[in-house]
DNA sequence: TGTACATCAGTGAACGCGCGTTCACTGATGTAC
DNA sequence: TGTACATCAGTGAACGCGCGTTCACTGATGTAC
């Protein structure tokens, strides 16, 4: 449905102005996530989408980088989402763990358009700077939580901090959804096999090389 | 030094006009490599950076994908290189291994630009499609053969067959050096450190953790 | 030895396109008197 | 109850820019006769 203004667009009533600003962003976000790239978001195009004149992207957004703020702050928002909705019930930490990085790598190659605007290299400086109370930097504390109490549990490699652990986790299945859109015709095992797979070898889990 | 003309060009000699195919190349890698994106490198953007008219660049590329395409060539032929010189002399197939990925790591980290040209969404589509005989395709297969000789000499896992043992691996360093470069204000551990961890971990190397 | 011609290495003007951004505007609707 | 005015939601023309691509060209140098 990229194409061009479906139907004729209704003004919104007065006072509710600010729904033109949400269907910019559904806009966006359908842009971002069927092209798969954001970096060639354009204003023009977003507009063009919704149906409006260019300029009135401006009654909402000052620029092109306050609305990729709006996208990756929703982005994190639904990874967070899906994320608990899919740990929901889960005691077993080792169990949680897991089902934390299945939940993050489908979510990514689900969304890989939004996936790339929050993790990749598009993000305006002031985003991307990742500071230590960045949702991602929430997010990765806590799986750090995670590793932390998988270890307390003896269901952890206790060789190294949980923070370096979580580190390599987050790096390794960063790679993987990457690689797997990005190159898309490697022979990849199923993702959630290859997650777990990953996981377990990095943190030391259950089922992992270290307890066979 | 991306800015204009340095000193004004004297035309190739007879016969030579191949020259100025070279100095195109150097300039598309140096603007890829300083500006760390390929997804804004232009025809008229190289041109001016050699110093030519944009026309000139028609001389000898037909269009900025074929361009791109021979950055991708020399991306690899470089990586390789740096590879097997990193390796050379070694024999502990687990010592080689280790160097190995920590060759491919740096050459990331080194050469941002050209790694996600050869490795990210920027690439056309002909060439991102990773066949069998890709040169990608083959530099993994070496590192299948290695992780191989790991397992043989009872130094790696052997829960797993070399293959997707070469798999993680790949993906697991591969995040390692998109994280770091796209997300540089996390508090990344020294890079061969992290990469070390990490491939032991996987492949279960001595030192990894199934081995303390 | 001279000269006409072909080839080679590259140029410069011009095109249409999509982009971000500006500016003054339009037209519907609510509100004050 | 009517009317003037303010506000709100959004428009349309115009700008300058960089881009890819076309076309006819220029000017140096080698080669055939």
């Amino acid at each position: 449905m990229t194409t061009a203004a479906k139907t004729a667009r209704k003004r919104n009533p007065r006072g509710r102005g600010d729904r033109l600003r949400e269907e910019i962003i559904e806009a966006a976000t359908r842009l971002v996530t069927e092209t798969g790239g954001a970096s060639q978001l354009s204003l023009r195009g977003v507009a063009r989408e919704v149906g409006i004149a260019a300029t009135s992207v401006y009654l909402h957004f000052p620029d092109i980088d306050q609305l990729k703020a709006v996208l990756v702050d929703r982005g994190f928002a639904e990874l967070n989402q899906a994320r608990a909705a899919a740990m929901k019930g889960i005691t077993d930490p080792a169990a949680a763990l897991l089902v934390r990085y299945r939940a993050y790598s489908q979510f990514a190659v689900e969304n890989p358009g939004i996936y790339r605007l929050m993790f990749g290299p598009y993000l305006p400086d002031a985003l991307a700077f990742d500071s230590a109370d960045s949702p991602g930097r929430q997010a990765f504390l806590g799986a750090v939580e995670y590793v932390k109490r998988c270890q307390e549990a003896g269901m952890a490699s206790t060789d190294a901090d949980p923070f370096r652990l979580a580190t390599l986790a987050w790096a390794a299945v960063h790679g993987t959804v990457c690689l797997r859109i990005d190159r898309p015709n490697f022979p990849w095992p199923p993702l959630d096999e290859m997650v777990d797979d990953m996981i377990q070898r990095i943190i030391g889990l259950p089922g992992g090389p270290a307890w066979r």
